[in-house]
DNA sequence: ACATATAGCCTCCGGCC
DNA sequence: GGCCGAAGGCTATATGT
């Protein structure tokens, strides 16, 4: 990650060194403010910032709204026997690398530090080097395993649209699913993709089986059963989200009153302590929760209206709706 | 591995107020 | 125009063989 832009970030890092006055500070104390936001614009959650990954998330929705974050503190070495201080040092480590971002790679370029040639000769040497490099770097099987599930998982996850966060998610499961032998007489691209598949629900990020199958290399049924494969040997219960996750993102989109939300969000938890909820989707039950409450609040609106901010249909949000208030 | 059953959700449509 | 309910189809999931 940062290993790939040296010369920007030493560049970057020359700039605030060489510029010493008041008024390169104060910019760079702004740049580092407008980053400072502690509220989720989607839900309202707390964001809290993870340093060994260089992001910052919401506590409630998982909403990433931070990636590559460049820590500019202190960067001093420990000499004292306090290991604690000593946590961040190089590269943030990342699961969607098969050696976790730990090694560094002999560059392409033939070049040397000053950017001049190499001669012949050196090129040679380099260009061996290289080629051991590689093969240190995916030594056995295993290892050549991850770095192409890796690959695949990235290359979908891009096609989907899919956040960073989520791709970590699919990689460490994917590594889980080889630790415990999963892997032998599956194929690779099937396990990939079931496990992009199961990230993506579980940071409530889902995307249909239809939406993987058009950017996997293997078919819909292959997806399927490793889905279950995976479900079923690593004992993953995808719990389905809470519907007072929704709640809050639903309301700003439909601009209803605060009052609103906080009746939706009383009918939902009796709706919940009925077990009215279970089998059915979080986001319909928000939907139809906003509805009843915009009905008990005096608040204009449809169900069309709804249906259109939460793409639950109409007919649904009916029948949720009915559901919430038989508990009532 | 494949077939079947079930439940939830969807679209479409017509009736009612 | 908005609400309601029925019919039929699709999909995900569970279960049986």
């Amino acid at each position: 990650m940062s290993q790939q832009q040296p010369h920007s970030r030493r560049e970057a890092a020359h700039r605030d060194a060489d510029s010493s006055t008041g008024v390169s500070n104060t910019t760079r104390d702004e740049r580092r403010d407008s980053t400072h936001e502690t509220v989720c614009s989607e839900c309202g959650g707390q964001l809290t910032r993870d340093e060994r990954r260089g992001e910052r998330a919401c506590t409630d929705c998982g909403l990433v709204v931070d990636e590559d974050h460049i820590d500019r503190g202190p960067e001093w070495r420990e000499f004292m026997d306090d290991s604690e201080n000593k946590g961040r040092v190089g590269a943030p480590l990342t699961e969607l690398h098969h050696d976790r971002g730990l090694s560094t790679k002999i560059g392409w370029q033939n070049k040397d530090a000053f950017g001049k040639a190499l001669q012949p000769k050196q090129r040679a040497k380099m260009e061996r080097l290289r080629t051991w490099d590689e093969r240190f770097r995916s030594k056995d099987s295993q290892e050549r395993n991850l770095k192409q599930a890796f690959g695949e998982i990235d290359r979908m996850a891009s096609a989907l649209g899919l956040p960073k966060s989520t791709r970590e998610v699919a990689a460490r499961l994917y590594r889980t699913a080889i630790n415990n032998g999963l892997l032998p007489g599956r194929c690779i691209e099937g396990i990939a993709s079931a496990s992009l598949y199961t990230a993506a629900r579980k940071t409530q990020s889902p995307r249909s089986l239809d939406e993987l199958t058009a950017v996997s290399r293997v078919d819909r049924l292959r997806i399927q059963r490793a889905y279950r494969y995976l479900m079923r040997e690593l004992d993953l219960g995808v719990e389905p989200a809470n519907p007072e996750t929704y709640l809050h993102r639903f309301h700003s989109t439909l601009g209803f009153d605060d009052e609103v939300e906080y009746v939706a969000r009383d009918l939902i938890e009796t709706a919940v302590e009925h077990n009215v909820h279970s089998g059915k989707s979080p986001l319909s039950m928000a939907a139809a929760a906003l509805y009843a409450a915009a009905r008990l609040t005096n608040t204009e609106t449809t169900q069309a209206e709804i249906s259109d901010a939460t793409g639950v249909s109409d007919v649904t949000i009916r029948d949720r709706y009915q559901d919430i208030l038989e508990v009532q």
